[in-house]
RNA sequence: GCGGCUAUGGUGUAGUGGUUAGCACAGGACUCUGUGGCAGUCCCAGCACGGGUUCGAAUCCCGUUAGCCGCCCCA
């Protein structure tokens, strides 16, 4: 190989091979538990408007201008790259006159979303994430449902140590306040914060909750909670997520310092954490929460929505890491069929033919013709039976059955060898 | 966007100014044109890119690119 030309764009990587069996077992299980709650599938456009995601996200933060994947089109549109999937849910719930279908609706998705950001270990530029949208109901129940779901996901993929974070950062009628309450704590404190937050203080006082600097861990453990400063109603709802937690047997906590940094969420916001054995929390893995301000930040009429999504290279980091099972690999093989010879080949492809035809999976190497490098492919596939067609068997009309295991073989007359070839791969 | 560290075959690495740039694994071929795993022989394949210093650079310097780490941000 010569200089390499071309590379991957910063940020962005090729999900190879070896790795397409986790992708494939998360999508696995959640579809399936998608489709267990009644959740359809929806794909929306990898490119919007960067105005969906503008008017959703609020141009008050640097995520549009900073983190975006946008440009011009040829007929200078600005657009994006969808950094998210919740917007987009939404603009089609909205464009597709959803509120005439029975609410709430329920979707997921899964795909590739990209963030303009400064690639490190688990952060791409591209990367994958799945989700759960239901839009149209503001009952608790869904929160809790769409808690329960994530939580299913992780545990069916084989999390041992999860624990629900929950919080509830109110309404556009409380909220407001709190943030008053809170930043007039802050300033008073002001010189014992990091600088980071002396600088949040003005433009997201909120974010302060959740620094990891020690001296403002400090600080914010006597700030105002804002569970204590819920209107009635964003109590009322938050005490029957919990409820409803209570009865799922959920294992959850109630974190204080637990926000979202966009304006649309609403009530219910939550993060299901990995941790070790003795509960120390070791990473996100989902996180959701209600967002009941969406969809008038498009115009779009009063519509509550609930939702959440989970990174998938994050998990597949987590799985490999923890060896954790993929799942049988379906189309595996167990058969070879090995061949020797012209017109053994000729007759070996068409007999691979009607194994197809019969669906059973049999793997061959007909660009092969050594018999010796043909088994020794056979057995790097860790294949089990091996079918030897040679210029003698195709002239007589019968096959060599040789057993990889025990090294013995069998001979079978050319018109059974689908049918027990069926049969023998059915007992293992 | 800011700061730091790094960059040798596909992978993992040796090589601190003069080496035909070494090794292991992986891949391919043969030993053996009808029998795999073992062994042996051979093949494939590399100093990220671009400048500079020097008689001479994988090695020193600068820039670029990418990765990693931290910051910002985190939907």
């Amino acid at each position: 190989m010569s200089k390499i030309k071309y590379q991957t764009l910063t940020g962005m990587h090729d999900v190879l091979p070896e790795d397409q069996i986790y992708f494939k077992r998360i999508n696995k299980v959640v579809e399936s538990v998608a489709g267990y709650y009644s959740f359809d599938k929806i794909e929306t456009p990898i490119l919007e408007f960067a105005e969906v995601f503008q008017k959703a996200i609020g141009d008050d933060t640097d995520i549009v201008g900073k983190e975006m994947y946008s440009f011009r089109t040829k007929g200078n549109d600005l657009v994006c790259l969808r950094p998210e999937g919740t917007a987009p849910v939404m603009r089609s719930y909205l464009e597709h006159g959803m509120h005439n279908l029975p609410q709430p609706v329920k979707l997921w998705y899964q795909g590739p979303f990209f963030r303009y950001e400064r690639p490190q270990a688990g952060r791409f530029r591209q990367f994958h994430q799945f989700g759960f949208e239901a839009i149209g109901d503001a009952n608790p129940a869904i929160d809790s449902q769409i808690i329960q779901m994530s939580y299913d996901v992780l545990k069916e993929l084989g999390f041992k140590h999860l624990t629900i974070e929950v919080n509830s950062i109110g309404d556009s009628e409380c909220r407001p306040y709190f943030k008053k309450i809170l930043t007039s704590y802050f300033k008073s404190r002001k010189s014992s914060l990091c600088t980071d937050c002396q600088r949040r203080l003005k433009d997201n006082p909120l974010r302060i909750l959740d620094c990891k600097e020690e001296k403002c861990q400090r600080v914010k453990a006597g700030a105002p909670q804002i569970i204590d400063h819920l209107c009635e109603k964003c109590h009322a709802h938050f005490k029957q997520v919990l409820e409803f937690l209570d009865e799922f047997e959920l294992p959850y906590t109630l974190n204080p310092y637990l926000v979202r940094g966009l304006d649309y969420y609403t009530k219910t916001v939550f993060e299901i954490v990995e941790t070790s054995e003795d509960g120390k929390a070791l990473g996100t893995l989902t996180g959701g929460g209600r967002y009941d301000n969406l969809s008038k930040a498009f115009g779009g009429r009063d519509t509550p929505g609930c939702g959440a999504a989970a990174g998938m290279e994050r998990i597949v980091t987590l799985m490999k890491s923890r060896e954790m099972k993929t799942g049988p690999k379906t189309d595996e093989p167990k058969i070879f069929l090995a061949q020797l010879g012209k017109l053994a080949k000729r007759k070996g492809m068409k007999l691979f033919e009607e194994f197809r035809d019969a669906k059973i999976p049999v793997a061959e190497s007909f660009s092969k013709d050594s018999l010796k490098a043909q088994l020794r492919a056979a057995n790097k596939m860790k294949i089990k039976w091996v079918l030897i067609f040679g210029q003698k068997e195709a002239l007589e009309d019968f096959i060599v059955l040789r057993d990889m295991d025990t090294g013995t073989q069998t001979e079978i007359k050319l018109n059974k060898v689908v049918s027990e070839m069926k049969e023998k791969i059915k007992k293992v």
